[in-house]
DNA sequence: TTGTAAGCGTTATCAA
DNA sequence: TTGATAACGCTTACAA
C-alpha cells in the first residue's frame, strides 16, 4: 500500500453519495440521521480508514473535546506521574487528553519557557487545561477564556480568574518532616532547595514555621540551590563545609536530596559523620532500596483524581475557580533519616 | 485585564485599516510589502497581542512549520532525555517542534497506544516527525504522506517507506557487555527482558551473538520479563531460585536492571553471594553513586543531533529513507560489576 | 504593492 | 432527515 493522504469528510460523502453535512452529523451527533444512510456512511468511512480531524473541528466549533495538558519538567518523575494518572483517570471519565511537554531554554542566563508550546497548545482550543509543575510565568495563560478552567497541579493558584490548584499541603508536610526529625533527636536541621517561585518560597516558608513550632529554629540553616541534583549535590558540598554542620538536611523535592545524597556519601567517605536526608515528592527512585530516602508522598493518584474531575465537571470547576484544594500528604520513612543516629 | 479572546488576522487588519491578507503577507513572506504598511501592520500586531495561530496555518498550507515529537514512555528517562535534547538541537537550527506523549492503556490485557495521540499529532500536519522509544504498532502512521520524514530514535526501522532510524549498535553494545563479563571471570550469564518488538528482539539476539563469541552460550539463561522495574524484580527472584543460577545477569535496560538490582539485594540479605547486573541506556540513575550501575551508554547527544539534522535537512532525509544510522556505544563500568567477584 | 476570493477540514444555521 | 452555505484563522493564486 503507497501512503495516500488522509481521507477527509468530503472523500467518504463522495463514496457514501451524500453530502459532507451529513457525514459530519454521523461523526457528531448521535441521532437524527436515518439508519440506512448512517450505515453508508459509517461503511465508506471505514473503507477510507477516515478518521475525523479534531483540530479542524476545534476551529469550526470554537472549542475543541479534549483537555489540554502542559508538562513543565518532564526530568521530574512527580509530573511525568501525575500526568499519566491524570490522563488515564480523563480517560476512564471518557475525556479525551493532548499533552505537550514545553521547553525551557536560557536566554541571557535566565530561565524561559518558550511560548510556542504553550501558545501552540492554546490554539488548539482544549476545553480545559492542566498545567503540571511550576510555570516560570502565567501571562502567556491570560489569553485562555474565562469559560475554560486551567488546574495547577502541584503548584501555587497564581493570579488567574480561571484558575484552580490541585497541590498537598506544604505546611503539613514540613511538619511531618521536622517532627519526624526532631523526634529523633536532630535540633540543627539544615533546609536546601530554591526560594524563586511560589511552591519553593511556600514549602520554604512552611519549613521555618515548623522548625518554629517545634522550637529548634534557633538552630536553623537555610541554603539555596536549584532544583536538580547537580544543585543539591553543590548545596550540600557548601553546606557541610561551614562551621555550623547540619545533622540533618531537609531538601526541596527528591531530585535535590538525591544530588545531596551523593554529595553526603563523599563526605562520610572523607570520614565525615553520616547526616540525615529527607526528600519530597515520593518518586519512584525515592523507593528504590540502594536510595531509601525518606520522603513526603503527595498522593499522587488523589491530585490526578481531583484535578480529573476538575476539568470534566463544570459546575464544580467554576464553583471552585481561584480555589485551592489541598491534599493531606503522608511522611514516608526509609533508611536514610530510619538509619542515621542524631547527634548534638 | 479581563481575559479577552485571542486576536486574529482579521482583528490586526482591522486595526490597521489593511487587508487580511496583507497582514498574513507580513507574518509570512519577508518582502513584498511596503515599509508604510509593514510597520502599520506590526504595530497593529503588537498592540493587540496577536500571534499567528500555527494550526490554522498547517490547515491552509498542508504543512505545518515544525517538527513533531511522539514520545511513547515518559516513565523511561531515556526517552524524555533524547527528547529534550532533539528540541534543542532543533531550535538551534531554527526549526519548531511540538511534543506529544503516548498514552498507553491496557485494552483486554494487552498494551496498546491510544490512537488518539498519534492521530492528533498527525493531523497537525508536522513537517517531520520524530518517535522515540518503540511503538507497538506503526500501522497509525501509514496515512503519514510520503514526504514527510519519519525518524525513529531507539528503535529498529519499521516497514514503512519514508522511516529513518538513528540508534545505538546493538551488537556491539552486547559486545561490550558480555566481554566485559567474561574478562571478570563470568560464564553462567543470564539475560533478563522484553521479546516483544524489535528493539528488544534485535538486543537479545545480540546477546546470544556476543556469547557464543565469547565462547559460554552454552552456560547461557534467557528469562523474559516485562520492560519495568517490576518486570525486573520479579523475573530476578525467578532467576535466583532455580538450580542453574547465575552469577552475572544482564539487563535489557536500566528500568529492568534497577528492579533487578532490588531482588539481588533481597537475595543477598538471606545470605546469597553478590551476583553482578548490567543495565543499558546509562540514564541519570544508573549513574547514582548509590544505585552505580554498569551500563551501556547510547551517546543521547549524537543521536539527538543526527535525529535533528534528518529532521531539518530535505536532502539527507530523502536519501536515508530505509536507512538505520547505527551510532557507536560505549561501555559505562560501575560498581555493579566492578565491585563483584566472579565465582565459578 | 495591495485586495478579492477560494480553499484547508470541519461544524452550524437554515431551508428544503 | 438531508443538503446548501457560511464560518473558524489562515494562505495563496489571481486581479487590480
Amino acid at each position: 500500500l503507497p501512503n495516500q493522504k488522509r481521507a477527509t469528510i468530503r472523500d467518504v460523502a463522495a463514496e457514501a453519495g451524500v453530502s459532507k453535512s451529513l457525514v459530519s452529523l454521523v461523526f457528531s451527533k448521535a441521532d437524527g440521521v436515518s439508519d440506512d444512510k448512517r450505515i453508508r456512511v459509517m461503511d465508506a468511512a471505514k473503507k477510507l480508514g477516515f478518521t475525523p480531524n479534531v483540530w479542524a473541528r476545534s476551529l469550526a466549533t470554537g472549542a475543541g473535546n479534549f483537555v489540554g495538558i502542559l508538562v513543565v519538567d518532564l526530568h521530574n518523575p512527580l509530573f511525568t506521574e501525575i500526568a499519566d494518572l491524570t490522563r488515564r483517570a480523563l480517560l476512564e471519565r471518557g475525556q479525551n487528553s493532548f499533552m505537550a511537554a514545553a521547553i525551557i531554554s536560557e536566554r541571557n542566563g535566565k530561565k524561559t519557557l518558550e511560548p510556542s508550546t504553550v501558545n501552540g497548545l492554546l490554539d488548539l482550543r482544549p476545553q480545559g487545561i492542566l498545567v503540571v509543575g511550576s510555570l516560570p510565568s502565567v501571562s502567556a495563560l491570560k489569553s485562555v477564556p474565562d469559560s475554560v478552567p486551567i488546574v495547577f497541579a502541584t503548584s501555587v493558584v497564581p493570579d488567574l480568574s480561571n484558575a484552580i490548584t490541585v497541590r498537598s499541603d506544604e505546611a503539613e508536610g514540613m511538619r511531618l518532616i521536622v517532627k519526624h526529625l526532631t523526634s529523633l533527636g536532630h535540633k540543627r536541621i539544615a533546609y536546601l532547595g530554591p526560594n524563586d517561585d511560589a511552591i519553593s518560597k511556600a514549602r520554604l516558608a512552611a519549613f521555618k514555621v515548623a522548625m518554629k513550632t517545634a522550637g529548634v529554629d534557633k538552630l536553623m540553616l537555610v541554603h539555596e540551590c536549584e532544583r536538580t541534583e547537580a544543585g543539591g549535590h553543590n548545596g550540600t558540598k557548601l553546606l557541610m563545609v561551614g562551621d555550623q554542620q547540619p545533622t540533618a538536611i531537609v531538601a526541596f523535592n527528591d531530585m535535590v536530596a538525591i544530588g545531596a545524597q551523593e554529595a553526603l556519601d563523599q563526605f562520610v567517605d572523607a570520614g565525615g559523620k553520616k547526616i540525615a536526608l529527607t526528600g519530597y515528592d515520593n518518586t519512584y527512585i525515592a523507593a528504590l532500596s540502594k536510595i531509601s530516602l525518606t520522603s513526603i508522598e503527595q498522593e499522587k493518584g488523589a491530585i490526578a483524581t481531583q484535578a480529573a474531575e476538575l476539568l470534566t465537571n463544570r459546575d464544580l470547576s467554576g464553583k471552585s475557580r481561584g480555589k485551592e484544594f489541598l491534599l493531606l500528604p503522608r511522611l514516608v520513612i526509609r533508611q536514610s533519616t530510619a538509619g542515621v543516629v542524631a547527634r548534638d
